[in-house]
DNA sequence: CGGTATCCAGCCTGATACTG
DNA sequence: CAGTATCAGGCTGGATACCG
């Protein structure tokens, strides 16, 4: 996102090409978690989750996202959107009307890789709980930097 | 991941809290999206699905670990390991010898997760193609900034 | 081998101000 | 309403040096 371009810091999962190391044959990471990071790419930023979860089933216009994308700036609100629309996740319909008005719909593709992610959000909920303990143990037996 | 403290900017998913806009009922944003952010938070950054997935069904030490995810640097392989281990996705084996040797082996939960995280990398294999089709003809659409 | 401690370049985001 | 443009600050992560 941003004025695009990402030469690398900072740059989270982007980036993600062959880079075989040196000359091996290739293949160094797993072909499977190269893909995922194809999605973290597409969708693992800051917004762009809750933007598609918010059209799971509606049409919103721009303003409305804008509220209910609690916390979102109007720039990264469309710095997402064009993102998503530049993916084929959603599509952008300009009424020329006045006011402007501009609706914003999820694509079959952007429905189904949601439902994808929701499977994601399923095993947090279930694990949720397990999580927190291993963290309150970790803190408790690991004495070192409890973060002064 | 980094010396640890987040407050906004620049940290992706992270604070992922209720946070009900201003005095509503509260759940502004879908919940499942917010669970999906929790995972984000877990294993959203650049590097901790590439060692999840070189532990997907072996134990390895750190070194090993370091030659298998091409372009890690050390203090991130760290840093991911460390959090990795606390969230409980792997375990930590410290073996008393000189020189000392450091086992890393995915935990029940670790494997759970994992799994999931495949699913989404399904996804991605099959619409990759698409999402490319989209791109090339978004840019080629759509003449305004086509990155200077 | 397996880390830890610093330094610091540069990207990302929020804030703010300004158009059609 | 729906954006776009600019700016500043902070967080992220690579490089480097050193230790047990």
């Amino acid at each position: 996102m941003a004025p695009h371009k990402n030469t690398s810091p900072a740059g989270r999962h982007r980036d993600v090409r062959p880079q075989p190391t040196a000359a091996n044959g290739g293949e160094p990471d797993g072909e499977v978690c190269r893909q995922v990071l194809r999605i973290l790419a597409l969708i693992g930023d800051k917004w762009s989750i809750l933007v598609i979860g918010q059209l799971r089933d509606q049409t919103l216009r721009f303003s409305e996202l804008h509220r209910a994308v609690t916390g979102i700036s109007q720039r990264m609100l469309t710095l997402t959107l064009r993102q998503l629309e530049r993916d084929g996740l959603l599509t952008r319909t300009v009424h020329p009307s006045v006011p402007p008005r501009v609706d914003y719909t999820l694509t079959p593709l952007g429905t189904t890789l949601l439902d994808s992610v929701v499977a994601l959000g399923e095993w947090a909920t279930t694990h949720r709980q397990e999580i927190n303990n291993n963290r309150r143990r970790y803190d408790a037996t690991h004495p070192s930097r409890t973060q002064h």
